[in-house]
Parts: C-alpha cells; structure tokens; sequence
DNA sequence: TCCCCTTCTGAACGGCGTTCAGGTAGCGAA
DNA sequence: TTCGCTACCTGAACGCCGTTCAGAAGGGGA
C-alpha cells in the first residue's frame, strides 16, 4: 500500500496523539509502545515516524495535554478567600485530576527519555505556571515575605506533593508508610502553611 | 562448553552480583542487561538463570548490599544530643551516601519490577529500620507526643526528603526548581522539626 | 492521460529478557 | 586408571522492543 486517503496529514497527526493518550491512560506506559500504538491506529510502525520524530515525542505530545489538563484542574478548584485554604483546594484538585488520569501522569514523570534529550522549554514554563499559582497563595499568606522566599515555599510544596504522590502511584509509598496518600497530602500542605506563618 | 572449574557455584553466584554492582554504580541501570552483565563476568547470558531465578531477583540482591550500606551511613552520622541537630546529620549522611552511589541509589526505587511481583519483606523491613531511627529523634523532640504520630512524622520527613533526591538524582528536580539538593533537604527537615514542635 | 511527489509499507537491524535442548567437564565409584 | 553420571554451561531461538529505509503505490497537477 502507499499513500491512503483515510486521513488528512493533520487528521492522522491527532490521531496518533489521541490514541497514544488513550493508550496510556488505559494500560500504562509500560505497555505503550511503537508497535501497539501502530496497530491501533491502523497504519504500519514507519508511519508514525513521517509524523513525529520519535516515540518520545509522541509521549510529550501527550505529556503536553496532561498538563494543560491539571492547569484547567487547578483552574477549576474551589475559590477561597483564605490562602491556607486555598492551598488545601489545589491539593484536593491536584488529587482528584491524578486519581482520573493516574497512567497519564506517570507517564509525565516516568517516561525516560533518551540520555542528552532536553526537555522542551515550553514544558518547564507550564509546570512553573502551576508553580506560581501555588507561591501566591504564600504571599497572600504572608505577604510581609520577600516574593522569592514564597516562590520557593510553592516551589517546595509542589515538590514534596509531587514527590510523594510519585512515590505512591508508583506503588512505592507502601514500602515507607501504610497510609491514605490524602491524608499524607494534606498533611504536607499543613505543614509547609505552619512554617510559613512561622518562618 | 560445559561445567567450568573456573568458580565454585557460590564464587560464580557472589561474582554476578559483584559484577551487576560495578555496572550499575558506574553506568546506571538503564544501560545495565543480562547481556552486558554476562558479557562482564565472561559466561552466556543463560547461565545467570542457573544461580538466579531472573534480572529482578539480581537487581534486588544489590539492592539490599545498597539499603545496607545506607544504614551503616546512619549509623556513622555525627552524634548530637539534639534531636534537631541529629535529623540534619542524618541527613547529610543520606546526602553523602548518595553521592558517592547515585546510580545505585536510583537502581533501588527506578528498577521496574514486571507487575504482580512482591516487594519481599525483609525489603520493606530494612527500610522501616531506617525511618524508625528518624522516628526517634522526634520522639526526643517530642516527648510527650504519642509514639505513632512520632512514627509517622519520621516517616513523613522520610518520604518527602526520599521524593525530592528521587526528583533531583533522574535530573527532574530541574523542572520544578532551581536549587540546591542539600539545601532543599535541609529546609525540610528544618521544616519538619518545626512543624512537630509546634504541632 | 501521464507522471511525479508524497505517503505508507514491512522487512530488516541490533538490541532486550528469558528458555531449553544439547554437550561436556568434573567427580565418585569400580 | 577408566568409566559413567550428573551438574553445569552454552548459545541458538522466541517474541518483544525502537528505529530505518528501499520500494511500492495512490493523489493531484499538467
């Protein structure tokens, strides 16, 4: 076979991504591979390589949408007029849009990339743009703090909820503690509020 | 060929994981396989299977020598009266320890163990008599607070300062801040003291 | 109608973890 | 010393993987 009319250049281009994303979203990344993704899209393995460099950016393309995902999670969470409570929102948003899209934000974290590959620049600037929303609720908390100081605490925050939530979706957080990851969560928000009040 | 005097079947066995240490503290786990580890101690691939039962069971034997190592790190640190003081020289013995054995360190919680497979137990063990001496310094910090909340501050402080080198040792930390490793893990434990003292 | 260019195929390459039939070296017995 | 026997080791093979590329063929313009 050759050139198909089944699908437009653009077409086949989202289609591989939205397949890629429902493949990962079902089974994981530890089966998403060239040859499952092909053969559900219907098209032999080369074919994807007209379209995408290589199967890491395939994966970002999709990492890209997860993001963009939790952004409208974050969004969407309940306002608050307080900023300790606020925080505790985000958490519960950030809680709620992994426990729906678990696989696909392993696959953000997980997925390795080949030794010496740079993570696109675009990528960093949304996880920051989480990030910020995060170090202002800090500066409203304490808005006597020096805004790089409560840009770190967002910073530190984010990473230890991440961290921890990596360590659980990866089935690892069993191996350090026997509790509910929300509570866990929670507590880290807490805890990073108590050092702010009395940093 | 056929049996070799070359080694007795517990040289040959210790030889593998010796060797399976060497590769993977020096090039990491990604580039570590039957293959190249056969290749090393000049046997065919089969004969690995012969003395372990596959990859993960070799992996989880260097593991251990790696947990074991870090609780001799522990048990070097600084000795301090102040259970404060004790939590930071503990940590600088885990940030000590890896440095030295980066590689091995994220062979540990990055080796992907094919689904379905137990952690064994003794696995799980070495790594609570790890946090149980972090529980006790809070116990010290805190006296009148009831044993588990200590427990579970320790293994909260644990998993937090555990998540972050797991985020900076695959070279991710990066997209969340930019900072050093050390002084994040230190601001944590400054943090958790806090938040115990005044819990 | 014809031809060219774009697109797609699928075999092939070198890797992976793992299995297992076959062959041989070493050892105990005669 | 010689002869099995057995434990051990080999290496080809299986079915995966990501990726490449020569070749085939459909679509569109002349």
């Amino acid at each position: 076979m050759a050139r198909r009319a089944d699908h437009s250049r653009e077409e086949l281009g989202r289609l591989i991504i939205d397949t890629a994303e429902d493949l990962i979203a079902t089974d994981g990344i530890d089966t998403f591979s060239a040859r499952s993704l092909s053969r559900a899209i219907g098209y032999a393995p080369g074919t994807l390589y007209h379209h995408f460099a290589d199967l890491d950016d395939i994966v970002t393309q999709v990492n890209t949408r997860t993001l963009a995902g939790l952004a409208l999670a974050f969004a969407d969470a309940a306002p608050s007029d307080d900023p300790a409570r606020m925080l505790h929102n985000y958490a519960d948003a950030f809680l709620g849009y992994i426990a729906v899209k678990r696989h696909l934000w392993n696959a953000l974290f997980e997925f390795r990339r080949k030794p010496g590959q740079v993570v696109p620049t675009w990528y960093i600037a949304a996880i920051a743009s989480l990030i910020r929303i995060v170090g202002e609720c800090f500066m409203r908390l304490r808005p006597d703090m020096p805004e790089a100081a409560a840009r770190e605490a967002g910073q530190l925050l984010f990473a230890s909820i991440h961290s921890v939530v990596s360590l659980e979706n990866s089935g690892r957080l069993g191996l350090v503690m026997n509790r509910d990851i929300a509570a866990v969560v929670h507590q880290l928000v807490d805890m990073h509020v108590l050092a702010a009040r009395h940093g």
